[in-house]
DNA sequence: TATTCGACTTGGTGCGATACCA
DNA sequence: TGGTATCGCACCAAGTCGAATA
């Protein structure tokens, strides 16, 4: 069997993801609370303890039944009974690490329930309950909107099952990318006709809705049943886990052949790169004791079980470290080896380049503001690309800037502006009124209602207090801020309402700002700085549940900031009386300036702009290994898909994430520490965040994963998976707890190494660029069609961006106002369709008069049938805005427009559809990505 | 060898600027 | 021309990943 194209998969689900988007997001609110309950648990045992998280948390999920909960009783019971069985050694270890993770977890999930569920379903107020139903409504419709297109000759029935069937049992990989093409061409169409038919939608969907829940329940109870047998079955316990699972993986394997599962018998295909090598690992002949080696013993186990067995001889070293080692000896590519793609042409350019001034091409539009701006985009445009690259590792040989800009010295109140606190007027000293007025500011923001910020601002108020403040100041409910903060808002509004001159004023200063530290001499080239002030104190906003939330940033002074420029440029001065922490002068890195901030006491760095040279070159380059990966795509998803089956527990668990990594566009997920919100990537999912169904909606091996990932956005997707990535995840969950590791014999070091020995360069971050790129390539090839106008064209491409963007799981809240702009829009369409029908009328009643004969009423005729046809455009562009609009409310398209799509893409798209590249890049981009502008040609393929 | 650090990239929010429309 | 909707972009938090360090 061939390997699927996760693209069309993907797509196929994107539908889904999308649809449930909201539906989750709603679901949030409720889905990890209740500590209450957790903490009074504390005395039963840990088991119990998720077991009352886990009901909790699905009880209060709209969309998980109580059936769910018997499952999940069962389910654990069930892992009860086979884990009496029981007891080896390595259980005894586990035990005590499940102790300890216990005692963690209790810490992190106390601190997690405390506010959790009310504070992340802020951010999901805004999507409604509306807008849930809809989306929901969308995914099915589109569902059965496929169907319908799919059977539309034939009695439904029989076909549909017959091709739910084929959407899972295919073994044909052509097959099936073609119908997943199918699929997203009808889920597309579907959507486009959604707006009209939204009303007859709703009320059929509800329906729909309500008969698939009790469908689900039935479901439920037969796929409970047969996963009790399969785990007394197909798994008998054993003493050894893994030999017991490789008898049954052989029996599986003759299975699943036959099913069309199977993967025996697969042959690797060349590859450019080692995998050869990697092949030619004796994987099938370690031992089949293996997997009760330190090969599977988690990793943070094994830390200490290396300590213990300082001398191993080389078998017993892990085919990881093996081939690190000989890594070592290998020498990596340079990057002229790696750049393969960039043409030899241009590197004879080289000598030849130099800075061009190039007129960038503007809007047509001759106004005079337009002719302005126009004169104002023609600048010195330093063709780079067009250079030979320099591969020492050196970054810039000459590079000369002004220094950061610091925040302006605190201003202290007006003195009528008080503070009270107990009801009585208190003037604070000036460091402690700077930071209440940090608070006062965000004293309507939902930040201040959350205990965690409240507290640690309190703390770090406290700290910048006189003693005789913090003497009287102990209660932070008894503090009255709201003269402050009527005061902020004041000056804000003063700030909305300046004059126009006042307004000219200060923009005429900021420019002079801009152009003293906001440009940067490197290499002979003016390049424009991207963050040249310095960030100003402030109260620390980390998202989600952060523990730090609330605490002071402080003041940044120039004694906290490192300068880096080259020896013979003219140093920054810094502010008088004051000087540097440090100057250095290392061209291996692209910083001008830094400094480490004191709440997480990570740096930031003052960095050079998007457009220019330095983050130009690593994003072709970040492109190129993209396009790299592509072309031996194929060999590593047959890699590990044989790795499925493999021996050792660890590489089947590295094979099962790559396969989400590949197919999910999941992120690595490095490990974090506990004093960072508890948010997950791929390789550090744990139990609770997946969900395994048997058979849902109809669908066979489905994995419900449902986590908070970067930025505490929660990612929620329903993914029929292959049988035997179902039962691997069914193993690896076997005897775990929910707070458990689902890799625990992974982590995203492990997986990069192992992915350097596959193709040089590769990480689990580049299948995120490859996989979006490929997915906009293929989309905007299905959704092009040539013959459309410009406005349907670019509705075909914001669709191609928007279904990476669902891949790639780039939500937003709903914009303020949406639904109201979208009202005015449905009113404004509604005007125009009468307008088109009263110019209808008018042409018909001119035409008669114009079949009379006179030339004058033929004029008219010919007058009124332009009018018509322009009022038609107009209507058909307003109607296209509110298609795109409406399916653009919770998706937020700019993260992979800028980061994940190569641009060489929409600019051949746009030169092979004469489509204005201002259409789909605004200048900012433009200017990021003027060297895929200057370089794809029409026929550019990624 | 595990952990920490450093140097980046990625990503959403919110506010001011700009475009659009009556 | 003024009001409002939309867009652009600064801001800064939060990721990834390789190298240094203990």
């Amino acid at each position: 069997m061939s390997v699927e194209n996760p693209v069309s998969e993907n797509d196929c689900e994107s539908g889904k993801v999308n649809g449930n988007k909201n539906e989750h997001v709603n679901g949030i609110h409720n889905g990890y609370s209740t500590s209450e309950k957790h903490k009074s648990s504390h005395k039963s045992s840990s088991k119990d303890k998720h077991r009352d998280k886990d009901r909790d948390h699905k009880s209060s999920s709209k969309h998980s039944s109580s059936s769910r909960d018997k499952e999940k009783d069962k389910h654990s019971s069930s892992k009860n009974h086979s884990s009496s069985h029981k007891s080896s050694s390595k259980d005894k270890e586990r035990s005590e690490k499940d102790r300890e993770r216990s005692d963690k977890n209790k810490d992190r999930s106390d601190r997690e329930h405390s506010s959790k569920d009310k504070d992340r379903s802020d951010r999901d107020k805004h999507r409604s309950e509306k807008d849930k139903h809809r989306d929901k409504e969308r995914s099915e419709k589109d569902r059965g909107d496929r169907d319908k297109d799919r059977h539309k000759n034939s009695s439904s029935d029989e076909k549909k099952s017959s091709s739910k069937e084929k959407d899972h049992k295919s073994s044909s990989s052509k097959e099936h990318k073609s119908k997943d093409r199918d699929r997203d061409h009808d889920k597309e169409r579907s959507k486009s006709d959604k707006s009209r038919s939204d009303k007859d939608k709703h009320s059929s969907s509800k329906d729909k809705h309500s008969s698939s829940k009790s469908k689900d329940k039935s479901k439920d109870e037969k796929q409970e049943k047969s996963k009790s047998e399969l785990s007394s079955q197909e798994y008998p316990v054993k003493e050894e886990p893994m030999q017991v699972d490789d008898v049954n993986v052989k029996s599986e394997l003759k299975e699943e052949s036959e099913d069309g599962y199977g993967i025996a018998n697969t042959t690797v295909s060349s590859c450019d790169y080692s995998l050869s090598q990697f092949k030619d690992e004796p994987l099938a002949d370690l031992p089949d004791d293996e997997e009760s080696g330190e090969e599977n013993t988690p990793l943070s186990e094994r830390k200490a079980v290396k300590r213990r067995m300082p001398s191993e001889s080389k078998e017993d070293i892990p085919l990881l470290q093996r081939k690190k080692s000989k890594k070592k000896v290998k020498k990596e590519p340079d990057y002229d080896e790696e750049e393969e793609e960039i043409p030899k042409k241009k590197k004879m350019k080289a000598e030849k380049a130099k800075a061009t001034k190039v007129k960038i091409e503007q809007n047509d539009g001759a106004s005079p503001t337009k002719r302005k701006k126009k004169q104002e985009d023609e600048q010195e445009v330093w063709k780079w690309w067009e250079e030979e690259k320099k591969d020492d590792g050196t970054k810039w040989k000459f590079l000369e800037h002004k220094g950061p800009l610091f925040a302006p010295p605190y201003d202290p109140l007006p003195a009528n502006v008080k503070f009270r606190y107990d009801g009585k007027e208190m003037r604070l000293s000036q460091d402690a009124e700077e930071v209440a007025g940090f608070y006062a500011r965000m004293l309507d923001h939902d930040y201040t209602t959350k205990p965690a910020f409240n507290t640690n601002f309190f703390n770090d108020w406290r700290k910048v207090m006189t003693h005789e403040e913090a003497k009287t100041i102990k209660d932070l409910s008894k503090c009255d801020f709201k003269e402050m903060h009527a005061f902020f808002q004041n000056q804000s509004e003063r700030n909305r309402n300046k004059t126009k001159e006042e307004k000219a004023e200060l923009k005429a200063k900021n420019e002079e700002i801009q152009k003293e530290y906001g440009f940067c001499i490197i290499d002979g080239h003016k390049e424009k700085i991207g963050n040249f002030r310095i960030e100003p104190p402030g109260l620390f906003r980390g998202r989600g549940e952060h523990p730090k939330m609330g605490m002071l940033k402080k003041r940044v002074m120039p004694e906290d900031v490192l300068i880096n420029c080259s020896k013979d440029s003219k140093v920054p001065k810094p502010p008088s009386g004051h000087k540097w922490k440090e100057v250095r002068h290392d061209n291996t890195v692209t910083w001008l300036a830094s400094w480490t901030e004191n709440v997480q006491g990570q740096a930031k760095y003052v960095m050079l702009n998007p457009s220019s040279k330095l983050k130009g070159e690593k994003d072709w380059q970040k492109y190129e290994t993209a396009r790299k990966l592509h072309k031996c795509i194929d060999t590593i998803r047959e890699n590990y898909r044989n790795d499925w089956k493999a021996k050792e527990m660890r590489v089947r668990q590295r094979a099962v994430a790559l396969y989400f990594i590949d197919r999910l566009a999941l992120r690595a997920g490095n490990e974090k520490d506990d004093d960072q919100a508890d948010t997950v990537g791929c390789c550090s999912l744990r139990v609770e965040h997946i969900e395994l169904h048997k058979e849902k909606d109809g669908k066979e091996y489905v994995v419900v994963f449902d986590f908070l990932g970067k930025d505490s956005i929660r990612y929620y997707n329903e993914v029929p998976v292959e049988k035997r990535v179902f039962k691997n995840l069914e193993l690896f969950m076997e005897n775990k707890k929910d707070s458990d590791d689902l890799f625990d014999r992974l982590n995203t070091q492990t997986l990069n190494e192992h992915l350097k020995d596959l193709m040089p360069g590769l990480t689990a971050k580049v299948f995120r660029t490859y996989n979006a790129s490929i997915t906009l390539q293929r989309q905007l090839d299905e959704l092009t069609d040539g013959d459309v106008s410009i406005p349907e064209k670019i509705l075909a491409y914001n669709r191609a961006n928007r279904a990476v963007a669902i891949l790639c799981n780039h939500q937003r809240a709903v914009p303020k106002g949406h639904s109201k702009s979208m009202e005015a829009l449905k009113e404004k369409i509604q005007a125009k369709r009468d307008q088109v029908d009263e110019a209808e009328e008018d042409l018909r009643q001119a035409t008669k008069a114009a079949k009379r004969g006179s030339v004058k009423e033929k004029l008219a005729c010919d007058k009124k049938k332009k009018a018509l046809e322009r009022l038609r455009e107009q209507l058909k562009k307003l109607e296209l805005q509110e298609t795109d609009r409406d399916e653009n409310k919770t998706i937020a398209l700019g993260t992979s427009k800028l980061n994940y799509l190569d641009p060489r893409i929409s600019v051949a798209w746009c030169k092979k559809h004469d489509v204005p590249i201002e259409k789909i890049y605004n200048k900012t981009q433009r200017d990021k990505f003027r060297w895929a502008i200057d370089m794809a040609g029409p026929d550019y393929i990624f």
